[in-house]
Parts: structure tokens; C-alpha cells; sequence
DNA sequence: CTGTAGGCTCCCGGCCGACAA
DNA sequence: TTGTCGGCCGGGAGCCTACAG
């Protein structure tokens, strides 16, 4: 297996090795890392990393809609979080859905250096360059067979090439690629009274093509070469339990548990996907990141902290909190795991927000 | 959990206790059973049977389109089959795609006596009640928008209630339920020049429903009750590379290994998934099965057989075959498997069936 | 500024028999 | 016996403006 060690500036590869796909498109990374949402940040390939196996069975189970049962059998050399290097990354897109995960491949190190400490660190503070984009949740017009899309008038002038406003009505054929590369066009017409921007032709063919419904959303975000993008995020829908009918979640869950553990008696590279928009456990932590939360700053009842939050418009949003508890979900499997301090923040926080709304705060 | 032993008689349950599905709806035995095919012969609860986890990793392989890697570690306690007793047998389908499946929990144990032979023996000669159905291969004139679905005659006259032929011209309204039990109203009607039988409306909000295209098979039965039931085969399409974005095959591959180590370590039930139309293994045979093919008739090279086929009408057809090799197919990892034994059998088969068509035979 | 509804047009979904394989 | 085509009719997809929140 290869094992590209990239320095810390190339923290996305859009390189499409890995197993699914048939198709040699590359994903375009902006284009990824924006239908992913503001919030997720992918470790950079090379450098150190935690992985949490416990974190990981939780994605599945989350993905499967289905709680991690008993019946899984210990694995007692098998430690609850294991350093590695992340050899890969690779970003991918379900054909179906349009749904974005990522593929890493993991080795477990046994120890790490100083310079090791810092590469993840400084990896971790390379700013993203800020894509120029916009994102819109569908209403029941613009999914309706009736009619086309609306486009907010700010969104149009930020995004799509400028109208030629001598023409009656101003009107330009706007191509646009998702993430597959699949090339969509649609009538772009700036008309009515008020004026006001629409996608008429080839939006229908669009929404029935993605199967979008109202609540979804979609976005358009120009690259660096002024190529006009396109993607969508589904409204959190029941998940579609995928693949129970290949493997029992039993089954699954034994498989990471033993894939890791395998790996690590071995030092040998394994692979696992991370779907930021199935679960929001984030269980491949830089290592940089990961030293601080366990070692600067301690953890206690009674804290206070902040926490960004994603809104509808896909920008994010700050919460205050309080740590109210803190205690290993597992302990008996998972000694002094650190997983659950990690939850802790984000349980607290949605029942802070809910308190909130509950009381009419704004 | 539950483990209901049934006798042998009772072969096929259509409870629906596992996990995926939501829905209460109970799965027909006997639409199953058609839309699985012929020559899918499911061993019945409550009896022995031979679990190949070799060929369990198999099926995951042909469901993904991916070989099984060498990462994979050995399971040196794990036998290449187990003994088990087979607790339960669900029926399932896919509520997207109606592809059947079945859900088997097996518990290992360490011997069996006469009775249980006898029991699986008696299991394997209940005969199935020959349903009553017919199945359709579809044309490009019964999947296009353009018209509606054109009934074989023989089919028509054997599965539909008989029409009124004194009505001008002769027509009545079926009424057909799937697997999932949703209602299917149909058109159908006795009309054109030569006279012929038709579904018109209803019939493309089905094609269009199910997602079904020139190729695909539509089958109609009428159970015991009278009532009229539909199912659909697709065609051998490429597999859906379902499930490849929550788990990598490697882990899939070591689930399935270590789920199978861990349940006959401990003499503990496990569950698995076996997908009749995904791929050609059985890996769970009944006891009485494995125990002729393995002790009375000693397989040797150059010796010929005879196999069944499935053909396009979902009837059966033998051809005659030839035993050209035996070898284990991973003789380091699977000692002694016997698996490889029972796949000769279908490649050398398919093999001279090749063979026989190039030759322009028939 | 933008979501929804009403009006109007015309394309294509869908029912028919003709014809040939 | 049955797959495909041409004919044809009508409903709804889809483009437009009006109006209101």
C-alpha cells in the first residue's frame, strides 16, 4: 500500500484510490469540505493523529440507527484510543445520494517527537481559503414541478457571472458540475415585478435528478478558475440504514474493534470512513489538537465554554455553556477513555440550547 | 434473546423481529420464495446446519465488487465450517430496492446426534407448495411512457381472476401487494387486434416506483387466499457497492471472521445475512446436505454431474457437467475447507455452458 | 426582497389499433 | 402470440405575472 507522507500544507487530497467508486473523477476539495459544512476539518495527511474506536462504533451505530450491543466481545489489548499516522485522505461522494465522506488510512505509531507535535499543530492553523459561495434551503416553490428556483438577489450578484442588463430580460445559460463531475445547465433570467433573479429551464431535471425535497439544500460556490460548482445538503432525513442487509451491526462493530486492534498489534495501516454529516462524533483528532484539550486545560464541573454551532444559512453561530457531568460512558470496557469528556461538551450544549429556545431567549 | 425451535415443518417464518426494517409488516413466505427464485432453498429454524465462514466473507466480497485483501488476519481457532444449530429464519427486503434477503441466527455447538441428522434430513423433503405464478422478463415497450405492460396470454388466463367477457370491451381492476405490503391497482384490460391482455393504468406509476428498466422481471402469484401478490427480480446489474461509505471491506471481512471466532469460542448465537441474489454461495447448508455430499459420494476428477440452472421464465433447466479440478482456493488460511469442493461444481458448470452457447448449441 | 398562486401554452404521458415478427 | 409503431387527446409540467408578507 502506498503511504504518501505530504507535508502539512496539503491537508486535502482529492485523489480517488480507494474502494466504491468506479469513476476516476476527482473531488473537488472546496467543493467537498463546503457540502461537509463549516465545522468540519479534516486532520492533514502525514502528520499525527488520535483514533477513537469507541468514536468510530458510534458513527456506525449512528449511521445504522442502531445502539452498540452486548454481545460484542472484549478486546482487552485493544486500547481505547490509539495513535497513528494518517497516511491518506481521500474525499469521496455516495453516487446515490451525494452524500460526502472521507477515506483515511491509519498506522498506529508508538510514539511520537517533538517536530511530530508541531507539524500537527501548524497543520492545524493553515487557514482553508475562504470559497466564495452560497447556500439556500429549499421552500416548496422551488421544489414544486410548478415553477423554478428563486435565487436570493445578494446570492446571484456574489456568485454568478454578472447578466448582461441590455438585454429584455436580462437572461444567460448557467453550467454548473457537482460533485461527479456531472455537468448540469440551467436558464438563468432576472425578470417579474419586483425583479428578481430565477433558474427556470433545467431546474426541474435537477431537483428530480437529486431527489430533493423541500428543506434540503443547495449551494453554488465559484472555484479558484471563476467554474461555477454546485452541491446539496440533505435535511437531517431518518438515516437510510444503509447496508443492514450486507453485514449485522454486531458484525460491524466486532470488525472495527478487531480491524484496530489488529492493526495495532502489527503496526500495520487500516482504513476507516468518517461521514461528517452522519454522526457528529469526530473520532480522528490531530494529535496537536488532542494534547491540548487533555493537558492545557483541564477539564471541570462547573466550567464554562463556548461552542460554535452550524446555522441554517451554513454560516456558524457561538453557544455558552456549563459542563454539568463528566464520566467515562463505558468505563468498564473503555478504562479512562477521554471519549466521553469529549461528548460531555456537546450533550451540554444542545440542552443549553434547547433551554434556551424553550425559554424565548434569542 | 428469543430462540425459538420450531420443527421441521415450519421452514420458513416470516416474523419480522431483526433489525432495518421499521416497519411491522410481515413478509409472505411465498412472494419471497418466488422472488428469491427456485433454486433458493433456505434450511429450516430449529434444525443443524454447516456455516462456511469462507463463504459468508464471499458473499460481502460479491455484494462490495471487491476481492477479499491479504490484510486480513488469521483466525487460527476459527474452523473453515462450524457446526451450529440454526435458532431463527427472518425474511426481509430491501424497503428501497424490494432486494430479499433473510436473516439466520446461528449458535455453534460442539456435536449432534441421529435425531438431528434425521430432522435436517426430513427438513430438506418437505416439499414447497408449488405456488402459483408467472414472471415476466420486461420489454422496452413495457418499461417506456409510452404504453403500458402487455400480459403473456397463458400468464394471464393461469394468475388473474377471469374477466367478463360479455363487457365490450372486457376489463376489471386488479388489485396486486408487494413484499412491503403497499396496494398496486392495475387496469387490466382485453383489447386490440389480435385481442391480447393488458395493464394500462396504474402500470408506469409502478414502473416508475420500483425504478424498474427494460430487463428487469415483474412476477405476479395468487396465494392460498386468492389474493394477488407482485414481486420484481432485477437484472444482474452491478452491485450498488452498497454500505462501502460506513465501513472498509477489510473491516467488513474481519467482522465476519471475528464475529464467527468469538460466537464459537463461546458457544454463543450470532446473526448473518444471506443475500440469494447478490451471490451464488450458499454458506449455510443444512446438516443432512453436507453430511451426503460430503460422506457418500466421494467427488473425483473427470467425474459428471448434472445442475440446475435458473432460466429467464423462472423455471429450471439441468445441463450436464464435467468435474475438471479440485483444489482448495486458499489452502493456507482455509485447511481442509471442503468450500472450494462445492465451487467447482458451479464454475466448471457455468463453464461448459459457455462453451455449449459458443458452440451454437442449444 | 421573495414565497405562493393564478393563468396560459404546449409537450409528452398514456390509451388506442395497425402491422409484422 | 406479442413487440413496436403511428395517431390522438388531455392533463400537467413549466414559463409568466400579480400580489402580499
Amino acid at each position: 500500500m502506498k503511504a504518501p507522507v505530504n507535508g502539512a500544507g496539503s491537508n486535502l487530497t482529492g485523489d480517488n484510490n480507494g474502494e466504491g467508486d468506479e469513476k476516476k473523477s476527482v473531488i473537488n476539495p472546496e467543493l467537498w469540505q463546503t457540502c461537509a459544512g463549516p465545522l468540519v476539518n479534516l486532520p492533514a495527511a502525514g502528520t499525527h493523529v488520535v483514533y477513537f474506536p469507541q468514536g468510530h462504533s458510534e458513527q456506525v451505530a449512528a449511521s445504522m440507527k442502531k445502539d452498540v450491543d452486548s454481545q460484542i466481545p472484549n478486546y482487552p489489548n485493544l486500547q481505547s484510543k490509539l495513535l497513528c499516522i494518517l497516511h491518506s485522505v481521500t474525499l469521496h461522494a455516495d453516487p446515490e445520494t451525494d452524500e460526502v465522506y472521507a477515506q483515511m488510512t491509519l498506522q498506529p505509531v508508538s510514539s511520537f517527537d517533538k517536530e511530530a507535535l508541531l507539524r500537527s499543530d501548524l497543520s492545524m492553523k493553515i487557514n482553508k481559503p475562504q470559497t466564495q459561495f452560497f447556500c439556500k434551503t429549499l421552500t416548496a416553490s422551488d421544489t414544486s414541478t410548478h415553477g423554478g428556483f428563486s435565487v436570493p438577489r445578494r446570492a446571484a450578484e456574489k456568485i454568478f457571472p454578472p447578466l448582461d442588463f441590455s438585454m429584455q430580460p436580462p437572461a444567460q445559460e448557467l453550467v454548473a458540475r457537482d460533485l461527479h463531475d456531472t455537468v448540469w445547465t440551467f436558464r438563468h433570467i432576472y425578470r417579474g415585478q419586483p425583479k428578481r433573479h430565477l433558474l427556470t429551464t433545467g431546474w426541474s431535471l435537477f431537483v428530480s435528478g437529486k431527489r430533493l425535497f423541500a428543506g434540503d439544500s443547495v449551494l453554488f460556490i465559484r472555484d479558484e478558475n471563476q467554474q461555477l460548482l454546485l452541491g446539496i445538503r440533505r435535511a437531517n432525513r431518518q438515516p437510510t440504514n444503509l447496508s443492514s442487509s450486507v453485514l449485522s451491526s454486531d458484525s460491524m462493530h466486532i470488525g472495527i474493534l478487531a480491524a484496530a486492534a489488529h492493526a495495532a498489534a502489527n503496526n500495520s495501516p487500516f482504513t476507516v470512513f468518517y461521514n461528517p454529516r452522519a454522526s457528529p462524533s469526530e473520532f480522528v483528532i490531530p494529535l496537536a489538537k488532542y494534547y491540548k484539550a487533555v493537558c492545557s486545560s483541564q477539564i471541570s464541573l462547573g466550567m464554562r465554554f463556548r461552542m460554535m454551532f452550524e446555522t441554517e444559512e451554513s454560516g456558524t453561530r457561538r453557544y455558552m455553556g456549563t459542563i454539568t457531568g463528566i464520566s467515562d460512558l463505558d468505563s468498564v470496557r473503555w478504562k479512562n477513555s477521554q471519549w466521553r469528556n469529549l461528548q460531555v461538551f456537546i450533550l451540554d450544549c444542545v440542552f443549553s440550547l434547547v433551554l434556551a429556545k424553550m425559554g424565548g431567549l434569542k
